[in-house]
DNA sequence: TCTGGGGTCCTAGGACCC
DNA sequence: TCTGGGGTCCTAGGACCC
C-alpha cells in the first residue's frame, strides 16, 4: 500500500515574521513588494490570517491590498504591517523544517520553499501513518512555532489537495476508496492545473465542481483541453503519480526587473539589463554549470503586453560579457520603429538562459 | 483591482532533411 | 507535373505553479 503525505506551511512568510516579532501578534501583516503609499507596482507574496480578513491575499497587486487596509484602519481596524520578503530567512527556516520532515518519512521530495511531499508507505496502515503526520506537526510546532496542513493519501495529486482542504493547522486524510467522493464537491480551481483561464472556460461551461468534471467522457475533455484532457480525466478521478523525484536542477536561469516607472531610456534599461546578466552568469557558475546554449530576453510594454526574442548560440557560453553582448543585441530593436513603432515606454526586461550544460561530476 | 519574480511545461509553425 | 510523410531544430507565446 502507497501512503504519501503533503505537507504545506501555514501562511509561511508571514508566519515567520509574526513568529519573529511578538509586538505583531494578531496583527494583519502583509509581506511583499514596497506598498509606496498606494503608489507600488508589486504584488502580495504572503498575507496573513488576520489580513486575509480584509481580502487581501496572495497575488493581489500591492496597491490593492495598501487600498484595503487603509479602509479597514478607517473603519477602525487594527493597523496592517507590510513587510519585504526576507528570503534568506526563510529559506533558513524552511531548510531546518525539511530536516524535521526528513526524520519522519522513508522519503522526502521538497516541492517548494514551504511544502514537501513524503512517502509513508512503510508505516503499513493509515492509522499509523496519520499518528505519523500528527507526530510531525507536534514536532514542526514545538522546533519551530509554525504551524503547516497535512494531506494524506495514495498520491501526490489527492495528498496535495487534501493539505488544502482544512487550512490553517489542518490534517486531511483521503484514503484510496473515498477519493472520488472527496473530490466530487471540490471547486474545479482545486484541481493544480486549472488556473484562471480553465475554470473560466469550464464554469463558462457550467461546470464547476470537479464532480461535474467526473461526469464527462475522456472525448468531452480531449476536446476542451486536447492531450492534458486526458490526464485531467484521470486526475478527477484521483488518480496520480505516487513515486517521489529526487534532486531537482534548474532547466533555466534568468532575472527580471519591473522599473518604478515606464520608461525608454535606453542607457537605463541597458544598465539595468548588463546587471541582470552579470548576476545570471554569477548564478550559472555557481549552480555548478559549465555555461548556456540560449539566451531568452523577455520585454514588457506599458500596456502589459509581453514579448520575448531568444537566441541560439552556436557554441556553448559562460561569461557575463557574451551574455550582455547578446541581450543587448536582442533588446536593441525595441528602441526603434522595427519592434516598437508606437515607441512604447518598457515596463519590465528581463534576461534568462537555457540549455544550461552541467559540469561533469567528479566520482 | 492593474497586475512580482522565480520557474516548468506544452503547443504550433516554419525550416530543413531524409 | 502536382504532390507523401516523418523527424528534428529553432523560435514565440501562453498557461500554470509557488
Amino acid at each position: 500500500m502507497v501512503m504519501i503525505a503533503h505537507l504545506d506551511m501555514d501562511a509561511f512568510f508571514a508566519a515567520i515574521e509574526e513568529r519573529d516579532n511578538p509586538r505583531w501578534k494578531g496583527m494583519p501583516i502583509v509581506v511583499g513588494s514596497d506598498p509606496q503609499e498606494g503608489r507600488g507596482r508589486g504584488v502580495v507574496s504572503t498575507a496573513n490570517y488576520a489580513a486575509r480578513k480584509y481580502g487581501i491575499r496572495s497575488a493581489l497587486p500591492i496597491s490593492t491590498a495598501w487600498r484595503q487596509a487603509q479602509e479597514a484602519l478607517a473603519r477602525g481596524g487594527p493597523e496592517t504591517i507590510f513587510l519585504p520578503v526576507n528570503g534568506r530567512r526563510y529559506g533558513d527556516v524552511s531548510h531546518r523544517i525539511m530536516e524535521i520532515v526528513g526524520a519522519h518519512a522513508a522519503a522526502v521530495e521538497q516541492a517548494s520553499v514551504d511544502e514537501a511531499y513524503l512517502d509513508l508507505s512503510h508505516l503499513k496502515d493509515w492509522r499509523a501513518a496519520e499518528a505519523a503526520c500528527r507526530r510531525l506537526k507536534r514536532e514542526i510546532l514545538r522546533a519551530e512555532r509554525l504551524t503547516c496542513s497535512i494531506g494524506l493519501a495514495a498520491n501526490k495529486l489527492v495528498a496535495k489537495i487534501a493539505s488544502d482542504f482544512q487550512k490553517p493547522d489542518g490534517l486531511t486524510v483521503v484514503r484510496p476508496r473515498e477519493a472520488i467522493r472527496f473530490l466530487a464537491p471540490l471547486d474545479v480551481r482545486r484541481m493544480p492545473g486549472i488556473g484562471p483561464k480553465a475554470e473560466q472556460a469550464l464554469k463558462r461551461g457550467g461546470h464547476n465542481t470537479i464532480g461535474d468534471l467526473q461526469q464527462l467522457t475522456e472525448a468531452d475533455l480531449w476536446g476542451m483541453f486536447g492531450e492534458w484532457g486526458l490526464e485531467l480525466y484521470e486526475m478527477v478521478r484521483g488518480h496520480g503519480e505516487s513515486a517521489l523525484s529526487g534532486e531537482w536542477t534548474p532547466k533555466s536561469i534568468g532575472e527580471q526587473e519591473t522599473f518604478d516607472e515606464d520608461t525608454l531610456d535606453s542607457r537605463f534599461i541597458g544598465e539595468r539589463l548588463a546587471a541582470m546578466c552579470a548576476s545570471v552568469a554569477a548564478q550559472v557558475r555557481r549552480g555548478g554549470f559549465t555555461g548556456f546554449r540560449r539566451v531568452v530576453l523577455t520585454v514588457r510594454f506599458a500596456d502589459f503586453r509581453t514579448v520575448t526574442r531568444s537566441h541560439m548560440l552556436p557554441m556553448l557560453e559562460h561569461t557575463a560579457g557574451t551574455l550582455k553582448t547578446e541581450a543587448l543585441r536582442l533588446l536593441l530593436p525595441f528602441f526603434d520603429r522595427r519592434e516598437n513603432p508606437r515607441r512604447s515606454a518598457l515596463r519590465l526586461v528581463g534576461v534568462r538562459v537555457e540549455e544550461l550544460e552541467e559540469k561533469p561530476r567528479r566520482a
